[in-house]
DNA sequence: TTGCGTTGTGCCATAGTCGATACAACGCTG
DNA sequence: CAGCGTTGTATCGACTATGGCACAACGCAA
C-alpha cells in the first residue's frame, strides 16, 4: 500500500485563509508590478484577483500599495508586511515538506504510563517516551528519521546528561548512501530497525557500516504517538 | 503579525486524495456498519458517500466489503486495508500537526558552502548547517524547538562522536514551565535565543533555570533552510 | 483635452461539489 | 409472496469558486 503524504499549507489569521493560490498571486503582483499584469500572467481574472487582494487585506492588514492614474496608468507594490508573510509561508511550507518526504518507523505498543501529555509506551523495542494524546492505551508510535542522532558508544551523552530522553544501544544493520545524505538502519534490541537520517559526513567520521555498534538518540518531544484500533 | 499555520492532509494515490472528509466518511462507515446510516450520520447525502466510495476504491483497491439484500436488509464493513488507511492517515495527520504546533527560532543567513542539499549557512548565531534547496545563498533558516537537544556542558558528546551537526554552548535564559512539556530559551554566542521543547522531567534532571550553562545540539537533516529575498 | 493603462466594481456564465429525491435491484424474514 | 432496509444509479437544484466582460474612476503624459 504505497500511499504518498501530501499536504497544504495555509495562513490563517481572523478566520480567513491564506493558501498558496494566494501565495502565488501575491508573488506574481510582487514579480509583474501591476494586479492586471499578475493576474494575466497567472491566467486568472482581473476581477477575482482583486477581491481576493481586498478580502486578504481585511485579515492581514495591507498587503499590496495600490494606485491607480500616473504614469504608465499606475501599478501595484507589495508591502513590506506581504513580504514578511510570504517569507513565514515558505517557512512554514519547507518545513511540512520535510515531514512529507522525510520516513519513519512505526511501532505499535500500549502506553503503561501518562503524565499528562506526556507518555511512556511499552513497544517490541523497548520503552518509549512520546507525546501522546489523551485517553488511549494502544498506540502506534512514529520516530521520524531526521529526529534520531547516532553516537559513538564511548561519546554517548549519559542519560542523566541530555534531555533526549530515549535512548537505545544497537548495531547499524545497513547504510543507504546518498550524495550528501544516508539512511541508516539500525538494530536496537530485538531485531528491529530504527531508521536515521543523517549526513554522509556522519557516516564516514562515525565509521558506521553494517556491523558498527552505535547508540540512538531522540527527544521525546519529537515522537509522538496516535491512538490505535485494539485488534 | 501572529498568523496560525494550519493545513490539510491527504494521502495521494493514482492521482485521487483521500482527505480528512474521507477519513470520517471510513470511519463513519466501520461505526454504523452501513453505508446509509454513515451518511446519515454525518448529515451528508448517501448517493454522493457512495459515490465517493467506488472513486476511493478505484485508486486505493478494496475499501468496504457491501452486501445487500439479507438480514437488516444489508451492511458494509471497511476491509484491513481501509483499516490500514485509516491508521496511516491518523499518523501523518499527527506528525504534520506536531510541527503546526511546535515553535521555532528563525535565523537569517547567508550559504557559504554548500555540498549537494546540505549547506553550512553563516547566521548571527554561528554557523549552521541546513538542508537547503538549490541555487540560493540568501535564506532564512528554522530550527524547530522540539529538534534541538540540551546537554550539561560536562556529558554533552564530543563533536566527533555524534551525528548532531550542529552544537552551540550557551546558557539558559528562561525557562516557560507547562505541566509535562517545558519550553527553555538558550542564549547561544553572542544573545540570540534559541527555543528548545523538552520535558519538565529534563529541566529537573538538568537543573535548567537561567544562568545555567547548556551546550545544545541538533541535526543538520532537522533544520532547514529557504531562499529568501535579498534586501 | 485626449489617450492610456491601471485600479475598482458589478453582473453574468461556467464548472465543480454536494445534498435531495426517486427508483430499481438485492436477499433474507415472516 | 409481501415486507424490509440495504446498495446502486440517475437526475435535479443549491451553493461556491472562478473566469469573462463591461464600465467608471484615476492621474499622468503628450
Amino acid at each position: 500500500m504505497d500511499v504518498s503524504p501530501d499536504f497544504d499549507v495555509q495562513l490563517g489569521r481572523d478566520g480567513i485563509a491564506l493558501t498558496v493560490r494566494d501565495r502565488e498571486l501575491l508573488a506574481a503582483i510582487d514579480e509583474a508590478g501591476s494586479l492586471n499584469a499578475a493576474a494575466d500572467s497567472l491566467g486568472r481574472s482581473y476581477a477575482h484577483a482583486q477581491r481576493r487582494v481586498v478580502e486578504l487585506e481585511d485579515a492581514f492588514g495591507s498587503l499590496v500599495d495600490r494606485s491607480r492614474g500616473g504614469g504608465g496608468g499606475g501599478g501595484s507594490e507589495l508591502t513590506d508586511r506581504a513580504r514578511e508573510l510570504l517569507a513565514t509561508f515558505d517557512r512554514v511550507r519547507a518545513e511540512f515538506a520535510g515531514v512529507a518526504e522525510a520516513d519513519e518507523t512505526v511501532l505499535t505498543g500500549r502506553v503503561v504510563e501518562r503524565d499528562g501529555e506526556l507518555a511512556t509506551v511499552e513497544t517490541e523495542a523497548g520503552r518509549i517516551r512520546a507525546v501522546t494524546p489523551p485517553d488511549c492505551t494502544a498506540v502506534v508510535v512514529t520516530i521520524r528519521a531526521d529526529a534520531v542522532t547516532l553516537n559513538r558508544p564511548a561519546d554517548a551523552p549519559e542519560p542523566g546528561g541530555t534531555s533526549a530522553r530515549n535512548r537505545f544501544e544497537g548495531e547499524v544493520v545497513g547504510v543507504d548512501r546518498g550524495e550528501t545524505l544516508a539512511r541508516v538502519s539500525v538494530a536496537v534490541d530485538p531485531d528491529l530497525p530504527l531508521a536515521a537520517l543523517v549526513t554522509v559526513e556522519s557516516v564516514e567520521r562515525l565509521g558506521l557500516a553494517a556491523g558498527t555498534p552505535v547508540v540512538a538518540t531522540f527527544k521525546a518531544t519529537a515522537t509522538r504517538a496516535v491512538a490505535r484500533a485494539e485488534s
